[in-house]
Order: structure tokens, then C-alpha cells, then sequence
DNA sequence: GCTTGACTTGAAGCCCACTTCAGGTGTTAG
DNA sequence: CTAACACCTGAAGTGGGCTTCAAGTCAAGC
């Protein structure tokens, strides 16, 4: 597959396909003679795991060891679950934070529907 | 109240404060005679209604709306409820994204846990 | 042979939300 | 008198995550 249709597979734009790639977040993409990238199955189904990974939270940096981690092998599965443990705490965290920021914007909300002057905050 | 003051009372740094406030997201914060900021009780309470409208996820920009028509009176609650509104959807909609990311992390942790070679995506 | 279009690269630019800096002022303590 | 300290300002810098740009290469079509 070349940049492009893996662009398009994944909306994911080249530019930032070939960012990911410079920052190590995608192993085994390959160059044919004329120098152009060649996705292969295993390259593009990377890309569609960033692209949740970094829907999950993920940054860069952590995706970066992960990948690097993924091309050392099945030595390294415990490592990769581990770091999966951290940002899945991370997230959960993030999640519950907004859960309540929610709330409180709802009771707010409700403040205003029965408006009585400037309400809670 | 001084600027050190509602830093120290909200966990926001001056200089962010001074930022906040160069936005417009403070209205009425005074100077003393010397040029010193004086937080009121109205300036400080809008400092904390900031901070967690922040953590709501409202952007710098909706908040200087959001301040801009406050400052407007009374007539304007429509308004800010429609923009508290708005904010909700926005939120709600990340939350529940997040959600399902969290979702399939977990699945891919399972997986990890019953380790398996290199798992879902 | 020449243009077109998709690709390549490194470097620079952008957006957001701050943070840091440089230089200045005003009040208080010794 | 001066040193310390908390404050002030405008401007520049930072970090994350891209996006855009300039300049070049290559295969295909006319």
C-alpha cells in the first residue's frame, strides 16, 4: 500500500503517517527503488492500533516505546502489558475527572433553566 | 485578595492568573494605588468557576465569551445556557469516545493477560 | 522531451495554553 | 540608604502534535 491509501484507509493525514514514522511509531515500513513507501499488511495495521492507541490517551513518547518494545519480540509482551496497565489508569483517571466535570456542568445548566440570577458555580 | 493569595486558594499560578485575566476571563480585578491587583470576592469566585469550566474542557476562547456575557447582566443568561449547552454535547461526546477507548484497551489487556503472541488490535 | 502528479526530504510554522524572561515599580526592614 | 521582596508589564519561549513549505525525484502520458 502507498501513503496514500493508507491515508485514506485510516484518515490519517501523510504528513502526520510520515510524523509517526520519523517518531518510530510504525516498525517495517519499507522504500521500494524509487525510494516510496510500501506499506505491508503488518505496517498498516500498525497504523490503525496508533490510531486508537492515541484515541486511548496515548502520547507519542509512550507509543514510541511501545512500538519499540512490539519489534523486540515476544520477550517483551509483560513490558508492553504493563505500559498498557499505566496509560489505561491514566485514562481512567482522565475519564472519571471528566465524568464529574459533566455533572457539575449539568447541575449548572439546570441553575439556568430555573434562572434565578448567575446561578451556581 | 492578592494574586498570590488566589493562587495559593486555587492552585493556579500567578502568572496564569495574569493570562486568564489578560483574556477576559476575569472580570473586575482591580488595582490598588500601586498597581496591585485586589481580587474581590466576585474576582475570586470567578477564578474557581474557571478552573473547573476549564477541566470541563472549555477552551480559553468560549470562556471569554462565557465571561463577556456575564458581564453583560442578567439578560444574557439564555445565552451563557446555550454556551454552557453547547459545551455539554462537546463534553459528553469526548467522554463517551474515551470511554470506548477505554473499553478496548481493556480488551487488549485481556488479551496481553492470556498472552498469546502479539494479541488484538 | 516535457509536463503532470504523486511521492520524497528536512526544516519551519502553527495552535493552544501556558510559562518564563527581562526590566521596572512600590513597600517594608535593617 | 539600600537591599529584599512581592508585584507589575510586554514579549518571547515551551511542549505536544501535528501541518505546511520549499525543493527535489521519479514514472507515466502526450
Amino acid at each position: 500500500m502507498t501513503i496514500s491509501e493508507v491515508s485514506r484507509k485510516y484518515g490519517v493525514s501523510p504528513a502526520t503517517l510520515r510524523y509517526y514514522e520519523r517518531e518510530g511509531l510504525i516498525p517495517g515500513v519499507t522504500r521500494n527503488a524509487g525510494g516510496i513507501r510500501e506499506y505491508d499488511e503488518a505496517a498498516c495495521e500498525w497504523v490503525g492500533t496508533i490510531k486508537w492507541l492515541r484515541s486511548a490517551g496515548l502520547g507519542i513518547e509512550a507509543l514510541a516505546e511501545y512500538a519499540a518494545l512490539a519489534q523486540r519480540g515476544d520477550e517483551t509482551c509483560l513490558q508492553r502489558r504493563e505500559l498498557l496497565q499505566n496509560q489505561r489508569v491514566l485514562l481512567a483517571g482522565r475519564i472519571e475527572a471528566l465524568r464529574e466535570s459533566l455533572e457539575r456542568l449539568d447541575r449548572k445548566i439546570a441553575y439556568y433553566e430555573t434562572c434565578s440570577k448567575n446561578c451556581c458555580d
